[in-house]
DNA sequence: GCCAACGTTGGC
DNA sequence: GCCAACGTTGGC
């Protein structure tokens, strides 16, 4: 199982609207950037990823899991563009925000940190134990 | 609201 | 195939 980082403006998908969606999940759509769909083509039913609000919150604030490997993208005539299904698992019981990220020695390297622009990313098995723990939360 | 970083596009 | 111009993202 690997881990991954989705990231969204809550303006326009927040965390409450993906877990209003429940267990049917939804899809990661929007995506037009070739490393990111291609993360998403990796991605397998049953991985985790962290859900980040960017702008104003900057905070991870939820765990989802890929319901639905990469697809055709809903919203785009253009064929290139895939993206995959995810689901709400959990909610972060303290959300960990970028601050904290940046302070700790061990997530210096993370793409978040690296290249902030990239909106689907991989996430580390360090990096993902060393955030739900700042999170107080269940990583599994 | 600004700007740096990055990706994409199109002319040559 | 290079690179300038432009658009977008996201932190500050």
């Amino acid at each position: 199982m690997r881990y991954w980082l989705f990231k969204s403006e809550p303006s326009t998908w927040s965390w409450d609207d993906q877990q209003a969606k429940g267990e049917a999940g939804e899809e990661w759509d929007g995506v037009r950037n070739y490393q990111a769909r291609n993360f998403m083509r990796d991605m397998k039913i049953g991985d985790r990823g962290f859900f980040y609000h960017s702008q104003k919150e900057k905070s991870v604030v939820g765990i989802v899991e890929v319901c639905a490997e990469a697809h055709p993208d809903s919203t785009s005539e253009d064929d290139r563009w895939e993206c995959v299904d995810i689901k709400a698992v959990r909610s972060f019981v303290t959300p960990v925000s970028l601050d904290q990220i940046k302070a700790d020695p061990q997530l210096e390297e993370m793409v978040l940190v690296r290249n902030s622009r990239l909106s689907v990313q991989p996430v580390s098995e360090l990096e993902w134990t060393a955030i739900c723990a700042l999170g107080q939360t269940d990583p599994g």
